[in-house]
RNA sequence: GCGCCCGUAGCUCAGCUGGAUAGAGCGUUUGGCUACGAACCAAAAGGUCGGGAGUUCGAAUCCCCCCGGGCGCACCA
């Protein structure tokens, strides 16, 4: 779908190519939207910055330009406006006929050895029940991963499953030590309903027993060395644990329609000896040093670049091979350690190794075998040490790699990339992205509603903080479970004739739309106050607005169908009669009169580049406007044009493509964040 | 101490690489269901864009300094 778009960039061209021509300058082109329908559908203020240049006074360029630029197709006239703008006025007919053409094509699959993008989300860790800031990780990262396939690129989604650390440790211990379990009854705990509720609340208590006795943290380190290297009962009690979590946590996720290629699991990085491979790596390429006096000694450490040095970076590139290089120990306070005294890798250590792997530069790879199907048939395949399921596609391999990681953990994610960078992978480093964003938090007034204690002076803040190890957090089921139970409260009292099949589905796309739309519609750098009468709304800006404006086309179309069975081929007719010029929609588009069809048409028409937008700022929150826009534009359109009872034939024609492609564009953008329109609702 | 993020209407948030009169939703007040579904629409009220200085033809946006909040800166992950 390139409709608003196409214009765009060929009055860009135009314009570059004239002014470059004319003047022999080069200005940067500027376009931007007009704050208002009568001023065009674009417009530049380069003639400011031309006049600097050019000395001359802005409006007199603004005139030459507008009178001298060769006619660009798609647009009707260029008007000088202000002190200078130059506004473009856009064929409207033809803009129309071109989005009616256009819409619904479906985004042109890639080639399959186009560059790969991965993108990792989720990423649990495997030890208790998903919560709302959980969810919000994986309804970001997904709905990235379709922006992506959207516009044509080849995408693979890992769910990185930290399945042998301190968290999984510590609910194995309380099985084992704290509950006394045997490893049968684990077995049957972990089968049983809810698991991941049960360790929720068992990993509270945990924290709190080790805090009682310190003692208790020696067994915790032991236990944790045990899962790590892979043998005996209490890595067997982790593995049954973390992959039972998993399991619950996907099948959570699967309620909100949210599927994964691959799930890399951390003993696999260990068992493989990944970190070996890497290990070899940055001590052949002098990127990590060996320690030998301060506090770090015995450690390899990596030198990271200062914050000075990282902004200089382009300037004295080419300053420091000249300079004798003194090869002194790095300094303290810049050095991250790597590989501890011990001998035992960090945590930042194995990322770098599973990067170098994400990247396609490690020696080795995974066996991968089948782990779970998703609702929609989709097969999501898990990393293993010794054994391939046959028919595995390949992973990795990537040429760019977005990590759905929150933002207090830039600094760790930062290091991967200097680590990258100091093996000489520069352009790994480059593709490499974390895609940060903030974290969910409570209002106070939720966290009083939840039974959490809040200090009293927290209770005036905007959100307080949840902590996990507390129990404290709103588990993603339970809010599912409230959405649902709410939306079908409304569907059964609209809908008591429907059978019940249809009702629940109805009932579940109104849920999932409504919590979806609701932790999209933040930027990123948004911290989340969290409060179920927000995220419980289904009025104003939120996910059901939009899908409501769908069931209104379906339903519009639906009597249609019934006062008229041929509606549907007449529609499809009158889209050749606007190809061919046979439907003339040029007069009802002219203005003034015709501006509020305008408005919507032009409104449809820029899924497109709203969708590169969103793509080039990494921020969905971009296409959940637009969504709410588009409905929004809709729902006047809908209340001061009755379509079915439209006279004018010509004119009932265009009103019902204008509402088809309308339902095109609103079904396609919802698609991309994930969100169905249900017939009704 | 160093680094990153945030401060816009009563509340919750948009505002793109600087651009034309700062926008939405919620809430409040008022009006609209005998025309395609009122989970809707229309109208009103509501803002020294945290403060100050600067760059610019032009600043909510960029630079600097303050004030106020959040988060990082482990031989944790």
């Amino acid at each position: 779908m390139l409709v608003y778009k196409t214009v765009e960039n060929r009055i860009r061209k135009a314009l570059k190519h004239h002014i470059h021509e004319r003047y022999k300058v080069d200005v940067p082109i500027v376009l931007e939207r007009p704050p208002k329908l009568a001023m065009g559908e674009a417009a530049s203020p380069l003639c400011f910055e031309l006049a600097k240049q050019m000395r001359k006074p802005p409006r007199a360029l603004a005139q030459e330009i507008a009178n001298s630029l060769k006619p660009v197709p798609g647009v009707a006239r260029i008007e000088v406006a202000g002190g200078g703008y130059l506004n473009f006025f856009f064929d409207r007919a033809q803009f129309f006929r071109a989005a009616c053409e256009e819409a619904g094509h479906e985004s042109v699959s890639p080639v399959a050895n186009a560059p790969k993008t991965v993108v990792e989300h989720t990423s649990i860790n495997p030890n208790k029940a998903a919560h709302i800031g959980h969810v919000r990780n994986a309804v970001l990262g997904d709905t990235f991963a379709r922006l992506l396939r959207h516009a044509g690129r080849r995408v693979e989604v890992q769910n990185y499953i930290d399945n042998t650390g301190v968290q999984v440790a510590d609910v194995v211990l309380g099985f084992l030590h704290l509950e006394k379990k045997s490893l049968a009854e684990v077995k049957t705990l972990a089968a049983g309903p809810k698991f991941d509720y049960l360790c929720w609340d068992l990993y509270t208590r945990v924290t709190q027993w080790l805090a009682e006795d310190k003692s208790r943290l020696e067994l915790r380190n032991q236990t944790l060395k045990e899962i790590e290297e892979g043998h005996g009962d209490t890595a067997k009690a982790g593995e049954i644990i973390a992959t039972a979590i998993v399991h619950c946590h996907l099948r959570t996720l699967d309620r909100l329609g949210i599927d994964f290629d691959l799930l890399s699991q951390e003993s696999e990085i260990l068992h493989l000896k990944f970190w070996d491979a890497a290990f070899r790596m940055l001590k052949e390429r002098n990127a990590i040093q060996l320690a030998t006096s301060g506090k770090n000694a015995g450690c390899w450490v990596m030198q990271l670049p200062s914050q000075r040095d990282a902004a200089d970076d382009e300037s004295n590139t080419a300053a420091e091979t000249s300079e004798a290089k003194p090869e002194e120990p790095p300094e303290e306070a810049e050095a991250k350690i790597i590989v501890r005294s011990t001998g035992t890798v960090t945590y930042v250590g194995k990322d770098i190794a599973h990067h170098l792997w994400k990247f396609g530069l490690l020696d080795r790879d995974f066996h991968y075998q089948r782990f779970h199907k998703h609702p929609d048939g989709h097969e999501a395949w898990v990393t293993s040490s010794d054994r391939d399921d046959p028919g595995a596609p390949s992973f990795g391999h990537a040429h760019d790699v977005f990590n759905v990681i929150d933002s207090r953990q830039a600094y760790p994610q930062q290091v991967v990339v200097a680590g990258l960078r100091a093996l000489g992978y520069d352009e790994e480093a480059d593709h490499l992205k974390h895609f940060a964003y903030n974290v969910v938090a409570l209002t106070p007034r939720c966290a009083q509603e939840m039974g959490y204690e809040i200090p009293t002076e927290d209770a005036k803040k905007q959100y307080v903080d949840v902590s996990g190890r507390k129990g404290q957090g709103v588990k993603a089921d339970d809010l599912l479970d409230r959405l649902e139970t709410s939306a079908r409260a409304e569907v059964d009292s609209r809908h008591p004739e429907s059978p019940e099949a249809e009702r629940s589905a109805i009932g579940h796309a109104i849920a999932i739309g409504a919590l979806r739309y609701f932790l999209l519609r933040f930027t990123r750098s948004t911290v989340i106050a969290f409060d179920f009468e927000d995220a419980l709304s289904f009025e104003g800006e939120t996910g059901p607005y939009v899908q409501y404006a769908v069931v209104r086309v379906n339903g519009i179309l639906r009597k249609g169908a019934e006062l008229d069975p041929d509606i549907g081929a007449e529609n499809s007719k009158n889209i050749e009669r606007l190809k061919s010029g046979a439907l003339d929609v040029a007069p009802f588009l002219a203005t003034p009169a015709g501006d509020d069809l305008w408005d919507i048409v032009l409104l449809a028409g820029s899924l497109d580049s709203r969708v590169e937008f969103a793509i080039s700022a990494q921020e969905p929150a971009i296409l959940a406007r637009f969504a709410f826009e588009l409905a929004q534009a809709f729902n006047v359109f809908y209340h001061k044009h009755h379509i079915l009872s439209e006279k004018d034939a010509e004119k009932r024609a265009f009103l019902l493509l204008i509402t088809a492609l309308v339902r095109e564009q609103l079904v396609t953008t919802l698609g991309i964040m994930g969100i169905t329109a249900p017939e009704k609702m």
